[in-house]
RNA sequence: GCGGUCGUGGCGGAACUGGCAGACGCGCAAGACUAAGGAUCUUGUGGGUAACUCCAUGCAGGUUCAAUUCCUGUCGACCGCACCA
């Protein structure tokens, strides 16, 4: 069969169809398959594209053909970084090379023969797309999700911009190679830490692989503990969040971090330490990524002069600053307990602060720094309390003198959404000298990004130059004011595309709450593990705060998730361009066609683990849809002979089918491609034994040949119609049920069973079906090979496990 | 450092809930058909042994009638997080 003209004819075929177009009336019915969309950085279709959308269309028409309305919608995300760097490197628009990417893969896409419907195509970087983005921005904003404040931001000081944290490998910026440094801006925020809560709890309600919610899980980083207040010497309060409130009584020093506000009152307080605060917090803002990476840094940190009060026993307690203690988790500010804590215990060796034992390991002598649980020394009336008995009356103590109490913390940190780059969604905010920052009304959307920008880098944002676009009248007071130069990051627009596809042309809302609720959430996502919690993370984020907005009902995007293997070099690395070890696909695409290599990457790899590219199997491949032609062929061509019943070969033939469908259902429901192939495999080997052995065409036989196409069809689809039509079908295959195992066919007169002799396999042997266990012993007790293990012996138990063995135990 | 996943023939990989380890395929070997075979078909193929059988799922133990599967320890590979108080 020549594939590529074949592979073309269907295409075309179906296309004419609208084979792949969902079919709203039937939406009652849906299934939402759904592959994360391609990012247009390269011209052409890696290995991994067609590894994630060659199987996930077999799932797709699989499921297709077991009677559900499939919705498989494809798309781009097309603003973002590679396409922008591409820019600066060659001065081509990003605007113009990702157009012309995206031409170039839709027709890869087209060629791959995948049932996309491209009815819906969505594409970010397109107005009537991002228009929606930035409406979702001003729904966020309304509801106080979205806020401004400082923070701090990746600077690449060579190439004068900002990186985004995926930009920052190692401390150094991937394209330039020089140290990044952190520098202070105003930014955008989305809330995603108060759904914190939620997001870690309706992990529970998914169908995900269970690493990536544990990824998740520790992301989001739950943790019980317990606010403690110190009071100042200041009249301030020093709040710090402890997960080990029964260490209290051991707390030598408070520790805040460099960035801690309070940090300015304690120096105007101690004006003779003020210089060597200021050199510290000078420091520590200086230190870049790379030494903060290094667990092994050595701890610094300096005395501010000041005391704090300890709130159980009222003694002062020396306040430090320490860039060890992180301004961004808790409070920015820890108790020190230096017996009990390894850094605390480090800092205090260094620095030759005293330690207090407050914890004893359970009866032993106890070295210090001692950090895990044992019972409370030298802590007042809670001594001999355990860890967990002493953290419950601690914290009530604390919370009845209202020094803190109970406290959970989360390490999740608010989104941060601006990036001060050129291609992304201008972020639809104005800013005004009288009203402050004023949304853009609704009905002005969209902020649209203009073309003629210097996208080459000057240090600031690139729209912040183009004076046309900066310039606008503040909504409010109608006086003159200016936009917020800045775009928004890429996962802001693929936080909510799922829902946009069901209604891709929809120009007076993003989407409504009628189909949204009806399409989505998603059945079956199927993506890279790698966007664990950046993407799948923020998905669920923008899911429930819709959901709170009123704009749809359900509280998950993607009900089940699947994550395909990734394929390695043929060195077992990574594919990278500096390696040159990337294997291209279409040069297998140009030999074989679609479907030879979307089976192989199918059956020569297990679909979640991936592995290294080894293409020895392809031909094999090849081999298989080779002999199933011929057999195929030849049956469409043999006159049929009818007969009544089913011959005793007949029943065998029907058995191995109903086995085939009976695994292939279940393992392609799993997402295990491999198992599938080869179950079809064996089925195609008992019709060629069959065929073999029988010189006349049965009619058996040729609904056997039928339900062959059937079963392959989702797996080698352009190959399956062709032969279909060869069959003399008129309708497309996929038109067609998807075999289903008939349990009858699956019951034998009699099965093999195993025998063993204390566990040592001893024979095979054919029991029929409804023998009693005691019938079962008698009958096995009495075979040749067995008998002799049995003399002189009494069997003193007989374990028969139905369809498999039987063990006999005997002494 | 913490957390997780995984180690099975020459190779890719199977083994559902603890139940005949190595499905299916590649490769290899022998044979058939052939003028020819890098086509096709048939048969064989974990290792040792002449054979009975024995040894084999990284390694060492344990639980069990039975362990690739469960438990403990250990080695190795990969992934995620990384001063999270």
């Amino acid at each position: 069969m020549d594939m590529k003209s074949v592979e073309k004819k269907w295409q075309e075929q179906w296309e004419k169809s609208k084979l792949n177009v969902f079919n709203k009336k039937n939406a009652d019915n849906k299934l939402y398959v759904l592959e994360m969309f391609s990012y247009p950085s390269g011209a052409n279709l890696h290995v991994g594209h067609w590894y994630n959308y060659g199987p996930t269309d077999s799932y797709a028409r699989f499921k297709k053909m077991q009677g559900y309305e499939v919705f498989q919608p494809m798309g781009f995300d097309a603003f973002g970084l590679p396409a922008e760097n591409f820019a600066i490197k060659t001065g081509i628009h990003p605007k113009d090379s990702t157009e012309k990417n995206i031409a170039t893969m839709e027709q890869q896409l087209k060629n791959m023969g995948a049932m996309f419907d491209w009815t819906a195509e969505i594409i970010t970087c397109q107005e009537d797309y991002y228009k929606w983005t930035q409406w979702l921005f001003l729904q966020l904003y309304k509801k106080g999700l979205a806020y401004r404040k400082e923070a701090l931001v990746n600077w690449c000081p060579d190439c004068e911009t900002v990186l985004a944290n995926e930009q920052v490998i190692d401390g150094k910026c991937e394209r330039c190679n020089s140290v990044v440094l952190r520098k202070d801006m105003t930014q955008w925020f989305f809330k995603i830490t108060d759904y914190a809560e939620e997001l870690l709890a309706d992990l529970d309600k998914i169908d995900w692989p269970e690493k990536t919610k544990l990824m998740q899980k520790n992301w989001i980083g739950r943790s019980t503990g317990c606010e403690v207040v110190f009071d100042c010497e200041t009249g301030d309060k020093i709040t710090v969040f402890t997960t080990r409130p029964d260490t209290l009584f051991g707390v030598n020093y408070v520790v805040l971090a460099p960035e801690h506000p309070l940090v300015n009152t304690l120096k105007a307080a101690h004006p003779e330490n003020a210089q060597a605060i200021d050199e510290y917090v000078r420091y520590a803002a200086e230190a870049n990524d790379i030494d903060r990476l290094s667990t092994s840094r050595e701890k610094t940190g300096v005395f501010t002069g000041a005391y704090a009060v300890h709130p159980l026993t009222n003694q002062q307690v020396p306040i430090y600053l320490a860039d060890y203690v992180l301004y961004s988790y808790g409070t920015g500010a820890v108790m020190a307990v230096a017996a009990h804590d390894e850094r605390d215990f480090e800092f205090a060796k260094k620095y030759n602060l005293p330690m207090t034992q407050v914890i004893q390991k359970k009866g032993g002598e106890t070295a210090l720094p001692f950090c895990e649980d044992g019972i409370l020394v030298n802590s007042g009336e809670f001594n001999g309390l355990s860890g967990s008995e002493a953290r419950d009356a601690i914290a009530v103590r604390l919370t009845k003198l209202g020094k803190g109490g109970k406290k959970v913390n989360y390490r999740l940190r608010d989104w941060s959404v601006s990036r001060q780059r050129y291609w992304g969604a201008p972020i639809p905010m104005i800013h005004c000298e009288k009203c402050g920052v004023v949304p853009v009304p609704e009905k002005d959307l969209p902020v649209k990004l203009p073309y003629d920008v210097e996208f080459r880098p000057t240090g600031k944002s690139p729209l912040a130059s183009h004076e046309k676009f900066m310039h606008c009248t503040c909504p409010k007071c109608g006086g003159a004011a200016e936009r917020d130069p800045d775009t928004l990051d890429t996962f802001v627009c693929s936080s909510w595309y799922f829902l946009r596809y069901p209604e891709a042309h929809n120009d007076k809302a993003p989407f409504t709450k009628e189909v949204a609720n009806k399409m989505s959430p998603v059945d079956v996502y199927v993506g890279g593990y790698e966007h664990a919690c950046m993407h799948l993370l923020y998905a669920r984020f923008i899911t429930k705060a819709l959901r709170d907005m009123g704009y749809i009902d359900f509280d998950e995007p993607f009900k089940r998730l699947v994550h395909q293997g990734i394929i390695l070099g043929p060195d077992g690395n990574r594919m990278s361009k500096s390696r040159g070890n990337v294997v291209s696909p279409d040069k297998y695409i140009d030999e074989y066609g679609s479907d030879i290599f979307r089976l192989y990457l199918m059956f020569g790899f297990s679909y979640t683990e991936g592995g290294p590219w080894n293409d020895d199997g392809i031909k094999s491949i090849a081999k298989f849809l080779d002999r199933v032609e011929r057999l195929v062929v030849k049956t469409a061509e043999s006159p049929i002979v009818k007969s009544e019943g089913l011959t005793k070969a007949e029943k065998e033939l029907n058995y191995a089918k109903n086995f085939a469908v009976k695994n292939i259902v279940r393992d392609a429901e799993a997402f295990s491609f491999n198992t599938s192939i080869a179950r079809i495999m064996e089925y195609v080997n008992a019709l060629q034994k069959h065929d073999n052995e029988h010189e006349e065409t049965s009619e058996f036989f040729k609904d056997c040949i039928l339900d062959l196409l059937r079963m392959l069809a989702p797996f080698a689809p352009h190959f399956c119609e062709e032969l279909w039509e060869i069959c003399g079908k008129k309708t497309s295959v996929f038109k067609e049920a998807y075999p289903v195992a008939d349990e009858k066919a699956l019951v034998k007169d009699e099965t093999e069973y195993a025998v063993q002799v204390n566990s040592k396999i001893k024979a095979k042997a054919l029991i029929a079906e409804g023998m009693s266990n005691e019938e079962i012993q008698t009958f096995v007790s009495a075979l040749p090979e067995v008998a002799p293990f049995l003399e002189g012996k009494t069997v003193k138990k007989c374990i028969v496990v139905k369809g498999r063995l039987i063990n006999l135990i005997v002494g």
